[in-house]
DNA sequence: ATTAGACTGTACGATCCAGTCTAATTGGTG
DNA sequence: CACCAATTAGACTGGATCGTACAGTCTAAT
């Protein structure tokens, strides 16, 4: 249920990186070292017995999360559609959880102080869940169940539909954290298939837009 | 070109929250008041003299934000889709500016300390946002021009598709913003009207969405 | 009983910061 | 020139934090 795997309780060093996640999910990473001992029932000393000083303890912390918060494209014999509804609940599920929401902020805001931090969990993180989105996209152009784009494009559209303005709702308006909304994700993956629904073998008589755009969809 | 109008250089308060502005995006709320005191070319006591305290000072700082950040959807004779480019182009280009960006991090990090100011912001800037579109888009579906569907959804889908997941990108990539790219912008739009488009009067042979999606989107 | 290793709790030094206070300075106005 | 208000530089307080040091405790294995 939360942001990290339930840990071994007897394992100090596993519910000091609990204990912080939680705690830099709360409060970010302005967090004290003394509160993350605390969380973790654990001398502040201990801390720094297994973890040289906060930021490498931070590090842990986001590299563990990242590992987490990625999303498997459970590639069986199911409708591209179901595949993607499946995959798109899932995703909303845990980016816009509290735990999610909370993440996000945190490392966002500590974007400045750690820039390669940042971009390693980006890197392993939103772009490698793009780039698995990507290749069955990809699959479903070549099948002719999409019509051809970028599968690039076409990941980061589906991704941008699923969390994009809800996120900054949630991040910022102070509602509580939603719950699954399957119906939600069924409208929006609707409007995706409709989005990239293959080309009409025959051209008829009115194309919906205009020539420009037609071309710049290529 | 910056986040806030250039002020007048003799006006030290106007100078003292464009200093505050450009010091809290580049560095959170953690800036020291010494360094926005000093970006501003002025002693810290003068900063007192004009503000009670920090936090005042910051609210100020997102309040001039949030104004400057919203974004005209100029009523005149123009298709649809001629609004929604210029609308797009518009939008992405003020959210993934530098500023933007920075914004966002500075004001989504400091969410927990600053819960009020941060709902404020939502409500008089993206919500705000979100309400004008969405009233554009109810027109549209009134003309026919799109196919009728939850005008709030519509708005927060195509906000989605604008910037959605190139937000987390640029935040967290360490790439520098983007140039303005109207390409992107026409394609995005383009997919989003294919999506919205009117539904054809003749029901056909093959509906392209099951129909428990058929359902989902009324 | 001894030993090794981990944990505890307190205290400490160094740094940083918000906000206050004061005394000196400036610049504009009559 | 005299006055006044705003500004300035700097010192200072009170508080929080990180990271270290150290003396003592607990446990488990030998």
């Amino acid at each position: 249920m939360g942001l990290l795997d339930e840990p071994d309780l007897h394992d100090c060093r596993a519910r000091l990186i609990q204990a912080a996640a939680e705690v830099f999910v709360e409060e970010g990473y302005r967090a004290s070292v003394e509160r993350v001992a605390a969380r973790a029932g654990v001398a502040r000393q201990t801390l720094y017995n297994h973890f040289p000083c906060k930021a490498d303890l931070f590090g842990e912390v986001v590299r563990q999360a990242t590992a987490s918060l990625l999303i498997t494209l459970d590639a069986s014999q199911q409708t591209l559609c179901e595949r993607l509804l499946r995959f798109g609940a899932l995703y909303r599920e845990k980016l816009l959880s509290a735990e999610g929401l909370g993440f996000f902020r945190t490392l966002a805001a500590e974007t400045v102080r750690f820039p390669e931090l940042a971009a390693s969990f980006y890197r392993s993180g939103p772009a490698q869940t793009a780039a698995r989105l990507s290749a069955v996209l990809q699959e479903a152009m070549a099948k002719g169940e999409l019509r051809p784009a970028s599968p690039e494009f076409a990941a980061n559209l589906l991704l941008s539909m699923l969390v994009g303005a809800d996120r900054s709702h949630y991040l910022f308006s102070g509602d509580p954290p939603p719950d699954p909304d399957p119906e939600r994700v069924a409208q929006v993956i609707d409007c995706y298939l409709r989005a990239f629904a293959p080309i009409p073998a025959e051209t008829t008589v009115s194309p919906s837009s205009s020539p420009a755009l037609q071309r710049s969809i290529s």
